[in-house]
DNA sequence: GGACTGACAGATTTCAATATCTGTCAGTCC
DNA sequence: GGACTGACAGATATTGAAATCTGTCAGTCC
């Protein structure tokens, strides 16, 4: 034996057999064969098919969380990094989908196999919208007394555009526009300042 | 014979059967069977199985369209229009499919099985949405220079709450707060006032 | 002695034969 | 003669036997 069969290592030959067959098709075994050892040994580093396979998963969502985080080193206004990073999520997730709808495809399917998944990369993305709106409110540019609700509510108004059931819609040529609306609107609920003779009145 | 076979009777045999069987056993034998007469006798009605399922979906569809008119006869602000035509249409669906999961699921895949009715019953609810908006714009209340593409954010905004697929999250202790702070966010975006000096400086 | 193998039991998937369904139409019945 | 029937061809769905897969573990090998 050349050299000792590491966890790593087996992370990378999985993702490889799940590009190759696909979620539905891709074994223990396929994996052990692809290593050229006995899918017994593969058990001795995960313990389940489904702890493999989130292991794999998490190792793809953190680069997305990773480059996701490029968008804070812009030195923009909270207004412009908020719509640059919503766009740069909606880039990312829907030229996955138009260029490689088989492997974005596999990977919605593993997403969704755990709850917990779904949760953390949530949670990681609120996270990071909380952090802008923080800020917007810190420069006085948005006005919200509670942060991380308006935070998920950015985030539930944004759904059609990161999250994978709308996937589909993706491909439509005016898609660009819908969100830039959806994206204004949001925008602007945010900087709403609430003075009470603002509306109603002419 | 009794009576002469309708394309009514047989829109209700057809809807009863999916409720019994569901959409992925219902056959049209099973719907002729309901009214006692060979399954050649349906085929006089509709010319094919998809156009009968069609035709029962847009009839249910019809009655949500008529109901949600109500909500124009309750003389609020455009303010609380929007948000009560949001509520109540959110009630709807999710009591829809807390109460009569199968139902809701059969309805679903009805309603995904062509591509012209998701248009027919979005084009008629986000028609509804623009007289909200356009009655706002006249009061003063609302601001925007282009209703249409409005209301399709506002429906685009709201799509955790009303789009099959995200059904699963409306059992959610906490979706009725979270629908708060989207429809809050959203209807504050449609005040903004854009007044130049309102952001950005102390 | 610790990493690895390979045979095994039970669970899951595949596949091909069988049954059912869709849509048509010549013929029946009032 | 027009609404309805029922037998039919091709397409689709069901079923159960056979094959494969998952997870375990006693045994092998360095």
């Amino acid at each position: 034996m050349a050299e000792a069969l590491t966890g790593e290592a087996i992370l990378a030959a999985t993702e490889e057999v799940l590009r190759r067959y696909g979620p539905a098709k891709a074994t223990v075994v396929d994996v052990a064969k692809a290593l050229g050892v006995s899918h017994g040994s593969v058990y001795r580093h995960f313990p389940t098919k489904a702890a493999l396979r989130e292991a794999v998963t998490r190792r793809w969502l953190d680069a997305i969380h990773e480059d996701m985080e490029s968008v804070f080193d812009l030195d923009l206004t909270a207004a412009e990094t908020l719509r640059a990073w919503l766009q740069k999520l909606f880039d990312r997730k829907r030229r996955s989908h138009v260029d490689e709808p088989e492997l974005f495809a596999t990977f919605r399917v593993l997403v969704s196999e755990s709850k917990n998944i779904p949760e953390y990369h949530v949670g990681y993305l609120v996270g990071q919208v909380a952090r802008i709106i923080s800020a917007g409110v810190e420069t006085q540019e948005f006005v919200t007394d509670d942060v991380p609700t308006a935070a998920q509510a950015v985030w539930d108004a944004t759904e059609k555009f990161h999250h994978p059931a709308h996937a589909q819609e993706w491909g439509n040529p005016h898609i660009q526009d819908a969100f830039d609306a959806v994206v204004s609107l949001v925008v602007d609920g945010l900087r709403y300042n609430r003075i009470p003779s603002a509306a109603g009145d002419a």
